[in-house]
DNA sequence: CGCCGACTAAGCATATTGCGCAGCGGATAC
DNA sequence: GTATCCGCTGCGCAATATGCTTAGTCGGCG
């Protein structure tokens, strides 16, 4: 779904400030309040907005390293695979790739030595032919939307 | 900063149900509001949730392609390298990581087609030797925080 | 034993929500 | 040209949530 000049604002209003409400939003937009209520729906039932989850970052939980792992994976295995990281809490994301019929995953862990235990567990498992891990030092741009948005924003001008 | 029990109930109970207020949070999990306004300004002082951004599908903004891009740089160019790629809307993550001063990034785009003209403006920089990506075909596992946060309020039992 | 921190329960003024209403363009179809 | 549709506005209403404060209770800890 496209999205318009004045879905773009309101999302960016939103994620630079997520804590204020549709009536705030309408103040700060300079429309009214039905209508920031009818673009958020309009938004959310598209799917474009799926949700407001807080955001939780993992090192202030105990997991302070990320790092991501590449598998390779025998021939027909793919479903099982997934389903057995799907049961690890430190797997944080899976995707299917290209490649060599391959799958990415992003782990954390409470330590460099821990991360070898949940490496463990990661490739203990029938059908897990090769893993390769990267440990992340610095993560210069923490996951964001709003450029992206902004840029979908303007391409519908 | 650990975590007891209430708190994993409560941050799971937002992550399912972020729509929910204090106050009917708390007749959720029980607690009076004052305790559920307590944890969660605490959660939020001490990091723990970051906060409560929209949840932005990049497909339903018209980018329905994920790619993974595992960047060579040369030396001491890493600080170029990323302000470079920080002004790339469709970069939507930056990771250095071990291995040979590599970098990892998360990109989307419009499309196959246009995944070309994305990689090839992150790789049309001078420093960035090589780059290797991968496309996502399914992403059987979300981002997802609520096994972590379970595991870790577990853990504080 | 006394203190302290965390939780409960209640109250209050204010702000926000969800909802429906009529009116008003601008764009589109005929 | 004109009828129609759609989105936006501005308004009002009742119901609800919020921010904040107070007082009382309970358990742990030095």
């Amino acid at each position: 779904m496209a999205i318009d000049h004045l879905d773009g604002r309101l999302i960016v209003l939103l994620a630079r400030e997520p804590r204020i409400g549709v009536l705030e939003a309408s103040r700060r937009l300079g429309v009214a309040r039905g209508t920031v209520q009818a673009r958020l729906d309009r938004l959310q039932s598209h799917g474009v907005i799926r949700g407001f989850g807080p955001d939780v970052d993992p090192s202030a939980l105990g997991y302070p390293v990320t790092a991501f792992a590449t598998l390779e994976i025998k021939q027909g295995q793919g479903a099982d695979v997934r389903a057995h990281l799907a049961t690890v809490p430190e797997v944080l994301e899976l995707h299917t790739t290209t490649g060599h019929g391959d799958m990415l995953c992003r782990l954390v862990a409470r330590s460099n030595a821990d991360l070898q235990r949940v490496i463990d567990r990661v490739v203990g498992f029938e059908g897990i032919v090769r893993a390769s891990t990267a440990i992340v030092m610095e993560n210069p741009v923490p996951l964001r939307i709003i450029p992206l948005v902004e840029q979908a924003a303007e391409d519908a001008r």
